[in-house]
DNA sequence: TGTACATCAGTGAACGCGCGTTCACTGATGTAC
DNA sequence: TGTACATCAGTGAACGCGCGTTCACTGATGTAC
């Protein structure tokens, strides 16, 4: 591969994995930094490419945006209902992993509900469809991968899914004021994190 | 007042007065638009004055937004404690006006916590340590107004503030959600909004 | 299989724009006498 | 109370910078024969 002068051309196969990598990259440096705090010359030069071959790929920026966040949603719904190293039907332990110091500490391959939360009414409205049907999945997969977050359902009317949604926004509310807390006031961050787990397991510990 | 040249000095009374409005103005459009969706110049002309007095009142952008983010704090803090058309002890009420379609669409005026959540942990650190106050006193605020959230304390630990915790998480992250679904997808909006109030006045309505 | 050529993924300079910030200037305010 | 002058809040042009986006160009890929 000792090549001179710049490669200009690839496979077609190599540019598909390009134009991944690029999604790849800004689902991670859009979750660790903000849709805004990330220009596309960066998210290229993460990918190994120049700013220049983007809008090959890309009609926009807000494109990418909503495509990455398609992307983190897709990577954490699938950990979760694959489950890697995570009993069925344990509520607590996925708690405890949620709002564990290393998932507030790593924003960059964290969920992407409490990543992009208060900055989903000002995106584009790409990503806000990506988002809501994002987080309405997630409820579903919670509800599917815990039962005891089912609603009553008996009666004809449309699944409850009042716990499940409870849960959602407690972990995703939660999981931002830790780390929104995290730089000036660790104790407080600590404090939201122990706390939380400790109202959401109870009763729950059981597998 | 029909001057024809441009007026070039005030009072030092104005321009407490003008300082005060900036900030004021900063408040609202920052929980409307987010730190970096408004610039100094529009958040001057919002106070009436021209975009170059900036630097006179505050030594940086980043200054101002500490400012208004403490602000806002106050004002949704002083209005919790002062209790408006609010009975006392009543979280059921508080709860639905908190979770409301109004509120929801109101971002400007509404809750700090929930307009900046995600955004803090990459905001100036004098706007994460507003923040990070903000929310400390929040929770004690809504234990002293709502003496159901008060934790055991009887056996001289440091007084257990889970349940506010749980409320603030929820209620955070709840509006948050709601608000980032309300454009594509409003039924998931509001259903949020209705099963989270449903969830968390159980057993709490009397007053 | 080999050759000639069209395609097109990627390069890097350049564009226009808006932003935070600076600065020379203005003239009413506020003070010294 | 009246006058002379220093102060300083506010103005508006200008700065430098980074951003999203465009574009002429390159040369290996992929195809037609």
């Amino acid at each position: 591969m000792h090549q001179w002068g710049p490669q200009v051309k690839v496979t077609r196969e190599q540019a598909a994995a390009n134009r991944a990598a690029i999604v790849k990259a800004a689902a991670r440096l859009f979750r660790e930094r903000g849709f805004d705090g990330v220009g596309v010359a960066e998210i290229m030069k993460a990918a190994g490419l120049t700013h220049g071959g983007f809008y090959g790929h890309f009609a926009s920026k807000d494109a990418l945006a909503a495509e990455a966040c398609g992307v983190a949603f897709k990577d954490m719904v699938d950990r979760l209902a694959g489950g890697r190293g995570l009993a069925k039907g344990d509520l607590a332990q996925y708690v405890d992993g949620y709002l564990s110091e290393t998932h507030r500490d790593r924003r960059d391959i964290g969920c992407p509900i409490a990543a992009f939360a208060s900055d989903i009414p000002r995106q584009d409205v790409g990503v806000q469809a990506e988002y809501a049907q994002g987080i309405d999945h997630f409820a579903d997969t919670l509800i599917g991968r815990f039962p005891s977050l089912a609603g009553n359902d008996g009666d004809g009317r449309a699944p409850d899914r009042g716990k499940a949604l409870l849960m959602m926004s407690a972990l995703v509310g939660g999981l931002a004021l830790a780390r929104a807390a995290a730089a000036t006031d660790p104790e407080l961050s600590n404090e939201i994190l122990s706390s939380l787990k400790a109202e959401l397991t109870r009763g729950d510990t059981a597998g």
